[in-house]
DNA sequence: TTGTAGGCGTTATCAA
DNA sequence: TTGATAACGCCTACAA
């Protein structure tokens, strides 16, 4: 009869049986202090063999309640279908598992009861350290913060800048904002004199039509919202997919009445759609009109024209966030600091 | 002074000596079993309000170890760059959420070590069922299904058709075999007479392979090796993107010297290139060629013409997952099954 | 160099 | 209807 792996009956006790040893001995050895305090080769390999050939498990839920570190890190991470591929949590998951920490993984949503009791749930499984990004700043209410900040170990994963405000915990920030100007940048020195930015009208977007705005002003441009923002209206759940909906945004809206002869998009999904919708309407890309979007497809580089985008770098990110996370694990009165990683302009064909 | 939550040090204790009671009490009627217990109104009303005062939080670890459920669930899960956008982790976490359950996840990578440790942590740390998804049937080696025979209650994702053999445990199956075969049948259907696969020749695609040659011999056509498939070399770490790999091999292999009239992709990046591609070489499509790819990337209808693809629906997998888990989960003696779900073909322009 | 005993915070089992 | 008391499995003083 098959044993059930989760009932095993192997522990600390049976080992010590089974060598003759007392159990604190066997807890000593197997935790690696065996030569610290002097223990006998002989017995510290008769411990070893023995729980390998019994198949000794610690119980983690055991040495956590114990008062050892429990090896476990909380992730509270949204899942953004925007994203073109969302591997931070693998990716994540993966640094840590190379450095011997398991994760917890919780969809933080967009829901701020749900990241505050996800937070408290991550302490009362003692979690050594969390990992937090909100899915934009407009999440970091003041009762979020205090949660954040009762923990020892955390690092705020941002994709905007940040304030840090009363925050303890290091910050790690990628922001599309230096992005957005390189291509603000572009569309300048390219000759452009009207650049527009298609955009969903949400929260999470408002940082993104500042930097637009921020940057055409900066070139002496026009930078008034009519002018220079296409709002797309919000998406939500029934919407068709996202390229749909921002094409069917376009015609509704009728993109071919305003003026202007570059448009930076806040997707790739979106910039797609402008690009065809352009094309039916006889404007040519980018020789009319240039387009950008925003995070870097795999397939950007298979539209026709190809299209020019802005990149974010998961593998980057992930490694700086673990990076930071366990350095402060390790040494515990670290200073947190503030990580600013950038997005970078990717100049292809249908940017000019 | 912050406190450190991970240091509460409310326990059942305090809640116990502030409202006068005993432990076990207060531990009843926080778990929501003091009517059923029959114990006073008046009684639970002052242990909620007294728990509530205080910040009581349980701690996990202490009841995970004590009782029996540590409502976690694990997830071992692989990070499949080629998926368009690979939410399972995050989907699977949400939906367990909304049940009550909290996740680990750990990715699976593509190692049997780390799948069998990773197993073994997982039951060291008292999951209470596990989600494991093989990132091929490759990986179901003997020693991997007797370890996922230990755990009372598991749900096998599978991406390509599966024997059950010594498996205990529920299997979801989500199979490209049906979409594969719908795309063949469309390719015959609309007067191809020479359909060719172009794939990467790994080991988790062998099984398209043989379900195209299958499809294909059902319709009389030819189907060796030689005439009916392109193979790409294997995708590594340090290559450009999927993209431009696939457009690599087509030049460097003469895909324009093949000849076919009907091309399935086993990727959408992998169609996309073969779309372009072929057009640099005056192939019209999809009067000369059909193209299709496989996963329905959501930027598959803004190419142009638009992609035709197989499309795979990871948020009803994942509900199916969720479902056969939490019922195995509450009913611990239902006989484990077998779910099969279809992938589908959709019909855009590139298919003719 | 090894063993003993107490505690971590819950849950479960009885007894009252 | 409530309260002791014994697990659960491990860790850490402290004693020997």
């Amino acid at each position: 009869m098959l044993m059930d792996i989760t009932r095993n009956r192997i522990t600390l006790q049976s080992v010590a049986t089974h060598t003759g040893l007392g159990r604190s001995t066997v807890s000593l050895v197997l935790n690696g202090r065996g030569n610290e305090l002097g223990i006998a080769k002989k017995t510290q390999d008769r411990v070893f063999k023995v729980a390998r050939k019994l198949g000794y498990r610690p119980n983690s839920l055991a040495s956590g309640l114990a008062g050892k570190k429990t090896q476990t890190i909380g992730l509270l991470l949204p899942s953004s279908p925007f994203y073109p591929q969302n591997l931070i949590p693998q990716e994540l998951s993966l640094l840590l598992h190379r450095q011997g920490y398991h994760t917890y993984l919780v969809d933080s949503l967009q829901d701020q009861d749900v990241i505050l009791e996800s937070l408290t749930e991550m302490a009362s499984r003692r979690v050594d350290g969390v990992v937090f990004s909100p899915y934009h700043n407009h999440f970091l209410t003041p009762a979020i913060r205090e949660v954040l900040n009762q923990f020892s170990v955390s690092v705020l994963l941002a994709h905007e800048p940040i304030v840090r405000g009363s925050l303890r915990g290091h910050i790690v920030c990628e922001s599309v904002v230096p992005g957005i100007h390189e291509v603000v940048d572009h569309f300048v020195k390219t000759g452009r004199r009207r650049p527009m930015l298609a955009t969903n009208m949400t929260t999470s977007n408002q940082c993104k039509i500042k930097a637009f705005q921020a940057a055409l002003s900066r070139h002496g441009l026009k930078a008034g919202e009519e002018v220079s923002v296409f709002g797309i209206s919000r998406y939500l759940e029934g919407d068709p997919d996202y390229y749909t909906h921002f094409l069917n945004q376009f015609e509704s809206k009728h993109l071919d009445e305003r003026e202007f002869d570059a448009l930076l998009c806040t997707s790739d999904e979106g910039a797609v759609a402008a690009i065809n919708y352009l094309q039916e309407h006889n404007r040519r890309v980018p020789e009319d009109v240039a387009v950008v979007g925003l995070n870097d497809t795999p397939l950007a580089k298979g539209i026709r024209p190809p299209l020019a985008s802005v990149q974010r770098n998961y593998r980057n990110t992930c490694e700086l966030v673990v990076k930071r996370l366990i350095e402060k694990l390790n040494q515990p009165d670290l200073e947190p600091g503030y990580d600013d990683l950038r997005t970078k302009f990717i100049r292809r064909e249908s940017a000019g």
